[in-house]
DNA sequence: CAGGTACTTTGACCGAGATCAAGTGGAAGC
DNA sequence: GCTTCCACTTGATCTCGGTCAAAGTACCTG
């Protein structure tokens, strides 16, 4: 219960943010010990967090801006397996260093826990071993959804399927009835985009401005999206069932 | 320790699988209720263990044979998303229905244990809770792994990354010292290598010709692969890391 | 305000892989 | 032995997205 307000509230009064993940970021916090090994780290938009392959001591979550998990190939091609926005958690209990170069796509403020102590307390407080356990299935849920995007999706139903997904999970944030058009910024380069989608940037670019002439997006400016009807978009996407995880 | 036996060894002197999984196949098993709600299910090729969206009453394991976890987009295009060898867990604890379509790809026999009874034993046997969040977060990595192969690897690569994977993981089980060429049958079809790695059957069929044809692997009939030097094919496959999960 | 830098757009061309279409080979059934 | 079927191979052609190149735009900084 009050466990609850630790790491399993998706909205709490006292802070902005959303907690899917465990995080006692909210004053409501009473587990003390959670409180005692956790500290804050900001980055910088660009910075990199840890290198694939480093040793890794802490675990933590997102609590403002975008992170990014980034595989690269020794020629230089690089692919992003996934998008960390707020709430989500970063690092693997039980592992000693990096699986992906962790990279602020945005400024980024991070909540982290010493792995060693935060191991320990997993290992008497099942509730929390139980939602992480949760947690990193939606994310193997994600990883896998994904997987249909960069294998059978064609550039425009890429770039459609990634628009929906941040647009659903940013009106999420504000649930203002379902309907009515969806306003958002794009937090990423058109770089960043072409990543995450296994294409190249001008690619991107191209299929952006394809939408934006049929009018399935608005844009002001290069980041400011307007999204006028998100079924349409999901259509553009491919997309029928209404899932779409976002990690 | 004897619970060791159940869910964690990777060798059993009693049965020729290996148990990554949670599955009380060998008589060494002491795990009464365990022993209590486990079952055995046989499948034909080709043959649908579950349909994406059904309701799933079980969980389990692979104990011979293979299983794909396959997503289809309306108009018929298919991606596998995953590939199911003996000892790798199927199903998804507090999770009501399957998420994709479970085909026996091969003849197969599953371990299946009733899904409340197996999430009331994870309640209070945190050691299972905690060998699956293990086992999901190997699943988790294999996927965002083969992220890379869907996004930036070339129809060659693809196919030289697939069939190193399984040379590997096939080569594990007689681990006779490292070297030596690595024989073994594919398990797939053409259809199927190309549904994994997101091409055509003729694009699989042609690089799978010209690895041939460069000596990279060696063919007998259709199926019956000798590779000389699994170095040179990982080369191929664009591979340093001698990571390479298959799930 | 000029100049620089980082990000984005657009154009022209090309090639890897998809598509369409035969054709091959081996195993099963009659 | 012959047909049928299925998995696979191979060829010809087309197309989507990559590559290379040139501009355009917004935001700094001096």
């Amino acid at each position: 219960m009050t466990l609850k307000a630790v790491y399993e509230h998706t909205n709490c009064d006292d802070c902005p943010i959303r907690h899917r993940a465990v995080c006692a970021h909210c004053e409501k916090d009473e587990l003390e010990e959670l409180e005692t090994i956790k500290y804050y780290r900001s980055f910088e938009a660009g910075q990199t967090i840890i290198w694939s392959g480093d040793p890794m001591n802490f675990v933590g979550s997102v609590v403002s801006g975008i992170a990014s998990l980034t595989q690269t190939m020794e020629d230089g091609r690089t692919q992003m397996v996934g998008l960390l926005l707020p709430s989500d958690f970063v690092g693997r209990p039980g592992r000693e260093s990096a699986a992906y170069d962790v990279v602020a796509t945005t400024d980024l403020v991070m909540c982290c826990f010493r792995k060693k102590p935060f191991e320990d307390m997993m290992g008497h407080t099942p509730h929390i071993a139980h939602r992480l356990l949760q947690m990193t299935l939606d994310e193997l849920d994600a990883a896998r959804e994904w997987m249909l995007v960069l294998g059978r999706k064609t550039a425009r139903e890429k770039i459609a399927s990634l628009l929906s997904i941040i647009a659903r999970r940013d009106a999420s944030i504000q649930p203002k009835g379902m309907s009515g058009p969806i306003v958002f910024d794009l937090p990423l380069t058109r770089e960043a985009m072409a990543d995450y989608l296994g294409l190249t940037l001008e690619t991107v670019s191209r299929q952006i401005s394809a939408l934006k002439k049929d009018q399935i997006i608005l844009l002001e400016g290069k980041r400011h999206v307007t999204i006028p009807d998100i079924g349409r978009l999901m259509e553009e996407a491919g997309d029928d069932t209404d899932g779409g995880y976002l990690n």
